[in-house]
This record gives structure tokens, C-alpha cells and sequence, in this order.
DNA sequence: CAGCTGTATCTTTTT
DNA sequence: GATACAGCTG
């Protein structure tokens, strides 16, 4: 039986046929984009157009790729285990895994997270000449993984014309972390992305073997992919061009991390031939939804621009809730839980409460638990970001790959075995002199002379544990390894008698779920016959996204921002904190590019609802731990009246009543106003490098600005007394001098 | 070296 | 309002 594609309408069924070339297809949401793409990878199988190993196909998320996979399988019952599916991340993470050795790499490389990353700093600047009260190892961590995201080099920095004082320091720290990271064999988030290519630059046949081996390349949510990921696939496809991408320009919301729009936007001329599909028909939400979702996004100058249409029922209008407080719009959400439960039928897992930042989950969490509403939240707490269960993955890290000194510090000490840091700065010391690792030095710990025998003991014993379970890997399956680890290490022993019964019982069960995960990793990948070593398990873990490890099964409302909901769908939808500030948020260099990705971000939360929608803003807010007075984001002026149906918990009159307060425009000037860094007109306006006055302090030289207008914090360096102060720019009493 | 205590900073979004 | 870190004491 050959695959039926009747499921399809005219337009998808054009898209899943067009198999040669270059393809776009312009998706909106809720258009089955996944249905088509599904179709498309199914099609070209089932006609033996290509074979499952010359595919390749990049999705956001591993979930939708384990997905995507199993109904294709359903769809030609084939064996498809041979196509790489999965994450830029994860593909670029298995690329490497095989060819490691050509990049100075070993294949049992250590993915370091942002955790580590922030370590790896530390240890770097400490031995430059880097003013670190100035720049905190995490500042340089965005900021360096920014540059990466860019695909600059140390070189291309050192080239900048910037005068920001942290720049002057970039290119060696850059250079001295690359450095750091392969003497520990280690690879962080952005280096997956960046390193195939560099692997294609410099061997031209490696990049051939890939590029001939993958003759269709598929590309899902192409509106977020970044420069080193869209240089990556145009390496892949620049021979043959058989690449179908499939985006949506009004949902690109990862500008913040590199994405860019250019990237979709100017497909047709990155390939000439590029056939066009745009799916148009919106089958999820109702039309009340559907509309005022357009008339949102309509606001943006940035897009392509489409007419999403459905022929859905209206539906309800959208509910519009002005409350007098946070806690307050948590009650009144808790409220339409329970209304839509008994008027509409509706189970907790067909709703969703979704929020701009994590930190507003804090509230409605507690009204939810205090009703008894079962809930799962996503992102936040990750599970493997637990210290019990990220201890654990460093012994496992150690074991793997030994060079990984990040990891090895991280749990010499723990549990305690009187192991201190003075101790470990002499091994290190040792090792950078001998230039051995740092795992090797403890091995030869008596020879550091400046350690006593007492303490070369332990050191010592350390190394042989260590070492014991590097040959026990080989021998005992993932789970027993793990197993004996803790135990061994009096890990289990630890957290069970350290801390209170409630805590104890907790930590441990996390240490059970996390035998149950390898477990289960294990016989999944067995079944596919696929490497199950420890290797491979860290590196999911590493990779694991926000929304993987989120069991949409189990009947729950789901609590999770609007980044982590692109993609899914839900019969209720609540946003909420629409206020300026929060939705949008702002940050000290606002400009239009930003405010327009922030109103795609609520034009993502509303297309995911199917029936019904709420909306929510807060006339005081607790933020700081600090009660604010709002104001109604400036999105809601741009939803049509007819289509909502206001409700309010405050007694605040006039106009704030509709959730306006002021006029569009105003809001509009304050978004962009707000702050002191980009005002023009104000002699009180500093910027970096700026030399000031201050009575007391004398002369000093800016060296940053947090935040805005009067509560801005300056950072001063003054020279006289070679202190540096923050200050608050209200109270502060600094004058700007001129150059 | 370990454990305690006070303080600074955090809250944008994530692989 | 938590958490990580620095700094102090035993």
C-alpha cells in the first residue's frame, strides 16, 4: 500500500510533492506545518526517492523529533532508524561525536552547559588581567556565547570598533577559554554549533562525505536559526540544493539569542530557485482567536506578511482580566480552571497558563497548589539541574572523559573527604607546570612537596576511585555503574542522613528517577539498536530541551513561558502579566526590532489556543519583592474591541479600566524612553567610558549602567582613590565631564 | 579544612 | 526570598 495523501489540502499536498530543489514553505501557525512536513519526509522514503540515511532533518525540539519519527513510521512502516533527525544541537553534537579526532578532539568530549561555561571563565580570567569585580564571569558568558552566536572569532573582535571596556579583554579571553576547553576535552552549547563548520572550512573532504551523504536537507522553525546554524546547512546543500525549510516569520522570538530573520526572509535569494508554499488555512483556533492574533501581529513592519484565514466556528470571545495583583490574577485563573472544568468539560491537561519570564510562575504555582490543581511546569527547576542529580552526572562525566577538570572539581569534595581548595590550587598548580592534567597530577600527588602525606593520602584514594569506576564502565551496564557510584562514593549515604526527612526522601527519589531515566535511555536505544554507552547518554542528557522532558500525557495544566509553548497547542490558553515592561519587556538598548519580536511572542502564546483564550494583566505587581503600579501593555490596544470581553478585580476607574491607562503612542515612547542609556537630550545621561565628577570621589570614568532613567546604577571607577562604586544615578550627585 | 553567617544579586527568554 | 559567594572562626 503506498502512502495517501489525502489527509492533506491542496497547498500541503503541492509542498509534500515538490521533492527536487529548494523549497520554502511559509507556514502559519497552526497551518500542519508538522502534518506536511511529516508528509514530505514520508513521501520521499515511501517513493524511494531518497533512502532514510540520506536524509537529514532538523527540528526544535528532540520531543518533536521523536514524534515526527514515529509517525512516519506509522505512516510506511519502514525501518527509519538510519535518518538523522533531531536538534541543530543534537545533529551537530553526533557530527562531531564522529569525527572528534580531526578537531584535536577525543569522541568522549564533555558538553559543558552555561554552569560550566561560567567555571571555565572564572578559571581563565583568573589568570588575565581581567578587573573581575567589574565583569562577572557570567556577563563575559553572554556575551561570549553572543559573539559565538555571530560566528566572530577572537580576531574578528579585536577588529570591532567598540569601546565598551570588557571588549579590550574579549579576544584573550576567547582565545584562553577555546584553549581551556580542549585541554579538557570539552565542547560548550555554542562550540557544537560553530565547530562542524569550521570541520567543513578545513577539510574539504569531510564536508563532501556529509554533503553527498545527505541529499535532502529538511529545516523546521528556519525563522530562528542563527548564523552559525544557516552557514552550516548552506555548507550541506550548496551542491545539490534539495533543502526544504519550513518557518514563519511572525514566530521568530529567539532574536535575543542570534536568530535571524534575514535567514527566511531572504531564502528566495539565498536560492534563486526556491519554490514558494504558503499555508494559509489555520485549523486550530477558532476565528475570535484567529483574529485578534492577526491584528496583533499585523502591528510588526518586520515580516513577509500572509492571510491566515479558518473556517472555524467564532468561538468566544476573548477574556480580557484586569487584576488588582499578582496574587490576585492567580485567583482569577484559578477561578476560570475550575468554570471551564464544569461548564465546558475540559480536563487539566487541555490547559495551559503561560508567562513572559520564569519568575511568574512562582504565584501561580501556589494558587494552583493551594486549589488542588494538579500542574507541571516546564523549564524552571530542570530536573537535571538539581545538585544531586548534576553531582552525580560529573562523576559520570570524570569517568568518561578524565580531562574534563570542570567536572572533577565540581565533586573532589563531595562528599567531603577533607579535600580542600588549597589543596587542589597546589595539584593544580603542579599540573600546569608538568603540563599533565589535572586528573594525572592527583595521581602523582606525592611528588607535589608542598602537600603533606596526610593529604596525598586522600588525594590518592580519590584518584583510585576514580579510576576503579573508569574500568568498572566498561563492564557493568550504565544503570549498575551508576548504582555502585553512589554508594561507593557515599553520595546515597549523604543525602540520606544530611539533611531533613522531607529533603532526604526528595533528593533520593530524584536519584532513583535518574537510575530510571538511564534505564529506560538504555533499553530505547537498544531497541533501535543504537549506542547505549555512557557517553551517549550524557550527551542527551546535556541536550536535553526545556520541553522534552514535559510529559504531556500525564493530566495536568501545564505552566510554562511563551518561548517554551512554540509549537503545541492547547484547547485553553491563559497569558498572563500583560503590562508594559513585562509583556513587553524591555531591556536598556530597546529599539523596534525588539518590541516587534516581544509582540511575536504574544502572537505565539494566543495561536496556541484552540477554543478559548484569557488574558491577564496586573494594575500592582510584586516584582523585587516590591509592590509596582502597572501599566496595560500596549498590545492590548492593538486587539479590536468586539473581540474581547472585559472583566476587572480592581476598582481603578476611566480609562485603565479598558486596559489602557494611557494613549498607545505614550506607551509606545515609554518603551523605547525608558531608559537613560538611550536618551539624547539629557545632560545627565552617561555612557560607558564616560569621564565624571563626584564631589567626594573625585574624578572616575563610567564603566557601566544597569537599567534606566533616575533608579539607573552607574558603575564609577575613580582614579584618586582607585575604588569603584555603584551608584544610584538619582542620589548620586555625579556630574559628566566633558572629553 | 569545614561550617557558619552576612551580603549581593538576581529575573528575560534557552540549547 | 533564594542562593551563591566571600569572609570569618573553630
Amino acid at each position: 500500500m503506498s502512502l495517501n495523501l489525502n489527509a492533506l489540502n491542496d497547498e500541503q499536498k503541492k509542498a509534500v510533492e515538490a521533492v527536487e530543489g529548494p523549497v520554502l514553505i511559509l507556514a502559519g501557525a497552526g497551518s500542519g506545518k508538522t502534518r506536511t512536513l511529516t508528509y514530505r519526509l514520508a513521501y520521499l522514503i515511501d517513493k524511494k526517492i531518497a533512502k532514510p540515511s540520506e536524509i537529514l532533518a532538523v527540528t526544535f525540539t528532540n520531543k518533536a523529533a521523536r514524534e515526527m519519527k514515529s509517525r512516519i513510521d506509522e505512516l510506511i512502516k519502514k525501518d527509519i532508524s538510519p535518518l538523522w533527525i533531531g536538534t541543530f544541537h543534537s545533529i551537530c553534537a553526533r557530527l562531531l561525536r564522529i569525527e572528534a579526532e580531526n578537531l584535536g578532539f577525543s569522541r568522549n568530549y564533555t558538553i559543558y552547559d552555561v554552569d560550566d561555561q561560567v567555571r571555565a571563565i572564572k578559571k581563565v580570567i583568573s589568570t588575565l588581567s581581567v578587573p573581575q569585580q567589574l565583569y562577572s564571569a557570567k556577563l563575559i558568558q553572554s556575551r561570549l556565547s553572543r559573539l559565538k552566536n555571530q560566528l566572530l572569532y577572537p580576531d574578528d573582535i579585536e577588529n570591532l570598533d567598540r569601546k565598551d571596556g570588557l571588549y579590550e579583554y574579549m579576544p584573550d579571553i576567547y582565545r584562553e577559554y577555546q584553549k581551556y576547553l580542549q585541554e579538557n576535552n570539552a565542547l560548550d552549547f555554542d562550540d557544537l554549533l560553530i565547530k562542524p563548520t569550521e570541520l567543513f572550512d578545513n577539510h574539504p573532504e569531510i564536508k563532501k562525505k556529509y554533503a553527498s551523504k545527505f541529499n535532502y536537507v529538511f529545516v523546521d522553525e528556519y525563522q530562528d536559526t542563527n548564523k552559525a546554524q544557516y552557514l552550516l546547512i548552506k555548507k550541506l546543500v550548496e551542491d545539490h540544493e534539495n533543502i526544504c525549510v519550513v518557518g514563519d516569520e511572525d514566530q521568530s522570538i529567539y532574536g535575543w539569542r542570534g536568530a535571524d530573520l534575514n535567514n527566511i526572509l531572504n531564502f528566495s535569494k539565498d536560492f534563486p530557485k526556491a519554490k514558494i508554499y504558503k499555508l494559509e488555512e489555520n485549523y486550530r483556533s477558532n476565528k475570535f482567536i484567529l483574529d485578534a492574533a492577526n491584528s496583533v501581529v499585523q502591528h510588526n513592519q518586520e515580516r513577509i506578511g500572509k492571510n491566515l484565514w479558518t473556517n472555524r466556528d467564532d468561538g468566544d470571545r476573548i477574556k480580557l482580566y484586569a487584576s488588582k495583583d499578582d496574587l490576585d490574577e492567580a485567583k482569577h485563573i484559578v477561578e476560570k480552571i475550575h468554570d471551564e472544568m464544569y461548564t465546558k468539560k475540559r480536563s487539566f491537561k487541555d490547559i495551559a497558563v503561560l508567562y513572559r519570564t520564569n519568575a511568574q510562575s512562582r504565584v501561580l504555582e501556589e494558587a494552583l497548589h493551594k486549589n488542588a490543581i494538579s500542574y507541571n511546569i516546564v523549564g524552571s527547576i530542570k530536573f537535571y539541574d538539581r545538585k544531586e542529580i548534576k553531582d552525580i552526572i560529573a562523576y559520570l562525566k570524570i569517568i568518561v572523559n578524565p580531562a574534563d577538570s570542570i567536572s572533577l572539581k565540581r565533586i573532589v569534595n563531595f562528599p567531603l573527604r577533607g579535600i580542600g581548595d588549597t589543596t587542589i590550587s597546589k595539584i593544580e598548580k603542579f599540573a600546569e607546570i608538568e603540563g599533565i592534567k589535572l586528573f594525572d597530577a592527583m595521581g602523582r600527588v606525592n611528588d607535589i612537596a608542598s602537600i603533606s602525606p596526610a593529604m596525598s593520602a586522600r588525594v590518592v584514594e580519590f584518584h583510585q576511585l576514580i579510576n576503579k569506576f573508569i574500568g568498572l564502565n566498561s563492564k557493568l551496564s550504565a544503570v549498575e555503574l551508576v548504582s555502585t557510584l553512589t554508594s561507593e562514593t557515599g553520595i546515597m549515604h549523604h543525602y540520606k542522613t544530611e539533611y531533613d526527612q522531607y529533603e532526604s526522601e526528595s533528593r533520593v527519589a530524584n536519584i532513583k528517577e535518574l537510575f530510571n531515566s538511564i534505564e529506560q535511555f538504555c533499553e530505547e536505544r537498544a531497541k533501535e539498536k543504537k549506542d547505549v554507552s555512557l557517553t551517549a547518554f550524557l550527551e542527551e542528557v546535556s541536550l536535553l530541551t526545556d520541553v522534552d522532558t514535559w510529559n504531556s500525557d500525564s493530566n495536568a495544566v501545564t505552566l510554562m513561558t511563551l518561548h517554551a509553548a512554540k509549537g503545541l497547542e492547547f484547547k485553553v490558553v491563559f497569558i498572563t502579566g500583560l503590562e508594559m515592561n513585562l509583556l513587553p519587556l524591555q531591556r536598556n538598548s530597546a529599539n523596534i526590532r525588539e518590541l516587534e519580536e516581544e509582540r511575536r511572542l504574544l502572537y505565539v502564546g494566543m495561536t496556541r489556543a484552540e477554543e478559548n483564550l484569557y488574558l491577564s494583566y496586573a494594575v500592582t505587581r510584586r516584582k523585587y519583592n516590591q509592590s509596582q503600579s502597572t501599566i496595560p501593555s500596549l498590545f492590548l490596544d492593538e486587539l479590536p474591541q468586539e473581540l474581547l470581553e472585559f472583566s476587572s478585580g480592581t476598582e481603578q476607574k476611566g480609562a485603565a479600566k479598558k486596559g489602557k491607562g494611557r494613549s498607545r503612542k505614550k506607551k509606545i515612547e515609554s518603551y523605547f524612553d525608558h531608559h537613560g542609556s538611550s536618551q539624547v537630550s539629557d545632560d545627565m545621561c552617561f555612557k560607558i567610558g564616560q569621564p565624571v565628577y563626584h564631589a567626594t570621589f573625585g574624578k572616575g570614568q563610567v564603566l557601566g549602567i544597569e537599567g534606566s532613567g533616575d533608579k539607573a546604577k552607574i558603575t564609577v571607577h575613580f582614579k584618586d582613590e582607585d575604588i569603584v562604586k555603584k551608584l544610584i544615578k538619582q542620589y548620586a550627585n555625579l556630574s559628566a565631564v566633558e572629553n
